[in-house]
DNA sequence: ATGGTCGCGGTGCGA
């Protein structure tokens, strides 16, 4: 099975790219995140054309959404949290697919250190590792991936010095995500790159992407035994080179 | 330290 997570920054814009990528890729199961469409607006048809005729689509006008696309079925559907309301922010569906839990989630981007909306990314982070504890054991066959919107690692920032307690890389961003981490998930990623200084996400201001200015901040993970049959981990930069594109880069994974 | 670019929707807001 070959997984593939991919911030779109809009999928009425980002069609024609992910149409493309997916043809050369051909992903088993594709996650993305900010769609920015409500759920009647997205491009179904155009997915089922390309083998994904299961779709698990949870959008909203204008922000966020997320959808998992497949070409076998998915079990199990769940949006969001549990004790979310059903005006929340859409950031999380989750579904079974060939037995394995798989989560896509678009993390909340937390906007400016110690704002409002900062302290939600860190609740956000929190209570999705809880629902990992309350729901699963590390023996259950688990994928979460996704755009986290933190960067873990110094290895994982272009410039850590510069990037030292700002938004993405600030300590109780890092704190939260590693705790999520600690439930029992291998970073794919890593898994197969050892330190490599790659990036997924490279800002739309002054041609970062050119510069290689960029953060990883989009992850496959998952419960040890599935990283044990993960043959290969890795993001694919090229989409990002293409004109008019989303500032985040796509991840793959490989089972055996 | 500042300002820079997208996408949405039709104005500023969010990233």
């Amino acid at each position: 099975m070959k997984i593939a997570t991919w911030n779109v920054n809009s999928i009425k814009s980002r069609l024609e790219h992910a149409v493309k990528w997916c043809s050369v890729a051909e992903p088993d199961v594709l996650c993305l995140q900010e769609i920015k469409v409500p759920d009647d607006q997205f491009p179904k048809r155009e997915f089922a054309a390309l083998g994904y005729e299961h779709q698990a689509i949870f959008g909203e006008t204008a922000y966020n959404g997320v959808a998992t696309l497949s070409r076998s079925p998915i079990e199990n559907v769940e949006m969001n949290f549990a004790d979310d309301s059903s005006d929340a922010q859409r950031r999380l569906v989750s579904g079974t697919i060939a037995g394995i839990h798989i989560f896509n989630a678009y993390a909340p981007h937390g906007t400016k250190l110690k704002s409002e909306k900062y302290q939600f990314k860190l609740d956000w982070l929190g209570r999705l590792r809880k629902l990992f504890d309350e729901r699963f054991s590390t023996d259950d066959d688990v994928i979460l991936c996704g755009d986290l919107n933190v960067a873990p690692h110094e290895m994982d920032v272009c410039k850590p010095q510069a990037w030292k307690d700002k938004l993405h890389f600030s300590k109780p961003e890092r704190d939260a995500l590693m705790d999520m981490k600690r439930w029992g998930f291998v970073d794919l990623f890593r898994q197969h790159n050892g330190d490599a200084k790659e990036f997924s996400w490279w800002s739309n201001f002054h041609n970062d992407f050119e510069k290689d200015r960029g953060l990883r901040i989009d992850f496959i993970w998952s419960s040890p035994s599935l990283a044990e049959d993960c043959s290969d981990c890795w993001i694919d930069r090229e989409p990002r080179s293409w004109e008019h594109p989303s500032d985040h880069a796509p991840v793959v994974a490989v089972f055996d």
